[in-house]
DNA sequence: CAGATTATTGATCACTTGATCAATAGCAGT
DNA sequence: ACTGCTATTGATCAAGTGATCAATAATCTG
């Protein structure tokens, strides 16, 4: 069981660009499902149907790669949440889908991946750079959702800012939480959504169920 | 620059029990140092002084010893915060020490370690298991607090089990966040402070300055 | 002091990691 | 059909991981 070499048929030759596109969304679906730990040459090289060396052609060096692909996935996952959310018009319920959308489970693969991340930041500086970047994307998109519902007077004025880093913080927190089998069977979003409706002057239950 | 064996004068012969205590304290040393991820068989055989062998020898497995490692660091943090929480007796006071001290930096190394743990916990289920106890130990200390503090009148009566919840998950949350040099410039104490004085019905300012 | 007990070690294994490089194989243009 | 360009690969390296085991050395016991 020791074959130095995967035998597999010989990829088919494809233009460059091509080739690191499907490598660099290999290496994606190694992350997602592995998490980002898992984001190895010779994973991310199986992934993708290629030779191990091919990957390692592509990419700079498998921290870059890694710091490349967290980028990606965070990114995206931050574009579609934001279309979902931006769809809702009516602001309270625009900020209730936002926490729904990012506690439902529904992205129960890309949690792992931001876990990873902060372990991981500490030893690769291009990681870190990456997390820092997309962190404070997430942290404007909220405080977007947030300002929108206080200028429609919906929500009474206050410190978005603030309050964005908190709803961020309970979030990541609550994930990490989770990840570890730790629900303690509270119900995240009654949590968040009852810190959230003191203060911004909503309703009791305005925000969770 | 390829020695098979560290050179270094035998180690002295003592008691397997003592020696089994060392390399657990080498080990917690070398967690604090450069995180959970760190804690392997060679480095903390080199901290304790002895061949990587004789730390095999006493640790059943390293994952076993990962996840020692991070519940008695994990658990004499608690101990260490639980005493010089519990030695203020004003109840507000009290709450306001509990956060300063889990927020002031001064348990900058462990920190990365539970954010590694969180990490490696996914694939040990030992460390797993380690996780949920300690977090459950945290909750409960954090309940106790706010239940004193109630029970006294000096807070509004609320549901302690959840808001502890809650600032669990923004503790860990922030803790991550900063760890990543995604500071904000935000103030921690008063992002928490603030949510907790208007659930505890505190005046302004009471627990952040 | 001789012998049994046990703490400690060196050597080694099988495995995984990132990385490099000469060699090969396929396509494009002439 | 030939030639040049370039995508792809196999082999290999050095480093690091956890783990095992016979051999050694120190201490204790009778």
């Amino acid at each position: 069981m020791s074959t130095p070499q995967d035998d597999r048929p010989r990829a088919e030759r494809i233009p460059a660009a091509l080739r690191a596109e499907q490598i660099y969304e290999a290496a994606q679906e190694v992350a997602l499902e592995r998490g980002l730990a898992g984001v190895t040459l010779r994973a991310v090289a199986e992934r993708a149907g290629v030779a191990s060396a091919l990957v390692a052609h592509y990419a700079p060096s498998m921290s870059e790669l890694v710091a490349d692909t967290f980028r990606a996935i965070a990114g995206r996952e931050l574009a579609e949440v934001r279309a979902h959310v931006l769809a809702v018009r009516d602001p309270v319920a625009r900020l209730r889908t936002l926490l729904t959308t990012m506690l439902d489970g529904t992205r129960n693969d890309v949690t792992p991946v931001w876990v990873d991340a902060w372990g991981l930041g500490r030893r690769n500086p291009d990681l870190a750079d990456a997390i820092a970047e997309e962190m404070t994307e997430w942290h404007a998109a909220v405080v977007e959702v947030l300002d929108a519902g206080i200028n429609a007077g919906a929500m009474t004025p206050a410190d978005t800012d603030l309050i964005a880093s908190q709803v961020l913080a309970m979030i990541d927190g609550l994930n990490a939480h989770e990840m570890v089998d730790y629900g303690r069977g509270a119900s995240s979003l009654r949590l968040i959504g009852r810190a959230l409706e003191l203060e911004l002057g909503l309703a009791d239950g305005t925000l969770g169920q």
